[in-house]
DNA sequence: TCAATATATAACCATAAGGTTATATGAGGA
DNA sequence: TCCTCATATAACCTTATGGTTATATATTGA
């Protein structure tokens, strides 16, 4: 399963994710966006490929990345089971809330 | 401020947690539910510590651990903000409902 | 073909996490 | 006082993370 603890562990990997979220990039523009290098960059979308948030998609001679919006859609999902299942009672309206969609 | 990430990122952590929304525990009680050693044990604890999401009392010969649940709730409440940051315009829906409690 | 650009990979470093065992300290009860 | 139980701490191990630099490989355009 996806850890999306590890997956969202890190604020740059956060922002890949909310770059990805406007639109796919290439690994250029994701580094470009970092004031870290390639290979760094490089470390943390395998991270999220591992985690399966991201898909990769050879184009020539570069590298596309795009959001799964499904898996982090249940990633998400996850979240709120844990913090609904850590607070119990606190949480019951929101957890309907969930339930309902 | 709170690395929820840091402290959610353990599920021996997210058990503490739950543990503790049902009541405070001693350390002792919180060993054995566990199959890992009291030390491994207290450095969970002192990391929930660090992270702010727990209290510690001296009773005696006893260390008894209670839930911090307004740092618990900011906590949940970034995780929102940050999947929301995340995914945008999907989750204006739900973004709309915390804003409301 | 050759050079430039994009990406991948290897080797390295420092720190943190999650565990262990062994041992010290502290508090309470008999 | 002394033993016992609760907790703390030290030293150690392994693996992961997040970064680096240097270099290899692949693709494309002139």
């Amino acid at each position: 399963m996806t850890d999306i603890y590890r997956a969202l562990g890190d604020a740059t990997r956060r922002t890949i994710l909310h770059q990805l979220a406007q639109g796919d990039k290439t690994q250029t523009e994701i580094v470009q966006a970092f004031a870290i290098s390639q290979p760094a960059v490089k470390k943390h979308l395998q991270i999220l490929l591992d985690e399966g948030l991201i898909h990769e998609q050879k184009d020539g001679k570069y590298r596309r990345y795009s959001l799964d919006r499904t898996i982090l859609r249940s990633a998400y999902q996850t979240l709120f089971e844990d913090m609904g299942y850590i607070l119990e009672d606190q949480l019951t309206s929101l957890q309907t809330y969930l339930k309902g969609k």
